[in-house]
DNA sequence: TTTACAAATGATAATCGTTATCACAAATGG
DNA sequence: CCATTTGTGATAACGATTATCATTTGTAAA
């Protein structure tokens, strides 16, 4: 990789590993500023692109919302959580949807497909339960 | 329905309609503007916000960008150009994808799925070729 | 090891799509 | 006819992201 590592840079990549999350851009900029107090939020966005555009992380964009960066960079689907918006990966055979195919893909070039699931996620749905015990 | 149909959001839901598109707000503004000139684009948000809740139109947000609108409410899978960002539908199979079906939905109650592929449209890849000629 | 050049940073302004506010107008229903 | 929603247009506010720019840092060559 010929992309320099700045102090910054790196630990921006640090966190994001370590979470193992689907994090946003404001999420790991709380998590750097603990240990790097003087980071910029502009820095973490500008990083995030840089790291993204090399291939180093994945950048996920799920529904119209918020942008979140990806640990891992191999292709693979998600699910996310409607009330939170917690994304988790979808352990899904990638190839088995293609073969399904699409026709009428309407003369298109086709680059790649995303699956993209809904639903509520474990915590939500506890919470939700405890809250119609209470009425 | 019980929903008031105000002119504009008759000629809002007609104009949509009438293009068989998936039409951006402002490009739903610019459209009714030129029969309604006073028009508000809060006016056209706020109505696209109504009748999509009301399951008369349906709302599309692909892949963190501008909210697109759907004359079309059946629930159905989308593919979109990357250069123009322009919208069609997909006629898949949609039953055939559930089967195919994920494990490890992670705990998650899941309300649905979507498919988006992503490719390059037949008038942008046109576009493409010539510019590369004249290279 | 200075000297110069490129790249990265932090602070902050600007942008974009969208939602909220609010005074005024239109419609509804006793 | 009047009171009470409901919708409208104009515009301010908002949240996420990107752009700008002066300053700092790193790199590399003389």
């Amino acid at each position: 990789m010929q992309l320099r590592m700045t102090n910054q840079r790196e630990m921006i990549l640090r966190e994001l590993r370590k979470s193992k999350q689907h994090l946003t851009a404001d999420e790991l900029y709380e998590k750097v500023k603990k240990i790097m107090p003087r980071i910029s939020l502009a820095t973490v966005y500008r990083n995030l692109e840089i790291l993204s555009e090399a291939g180093i992380i994945g950048k996920l964009e799920v529904s119209g919302r918020q942008k979140r960066f990806d640990y891992e960079v191999e292709e693979h689907d998600h699910i996310y959580c409607v009330v939170c918006h917690r994304v988790d990966n979808l352990e899904i055979d990638r190839e088995s949807i293609r073969e399904v195919g699409w026709n009428s893909d309407k003369g298109y070039a086709v680059h790649g497909y995303r699956l993209e699931v809904a639903g509520i996620c474990p915590e939500c749905q506890r919470k939700r339960s405890k809250k119609e015990k209470k009425q």
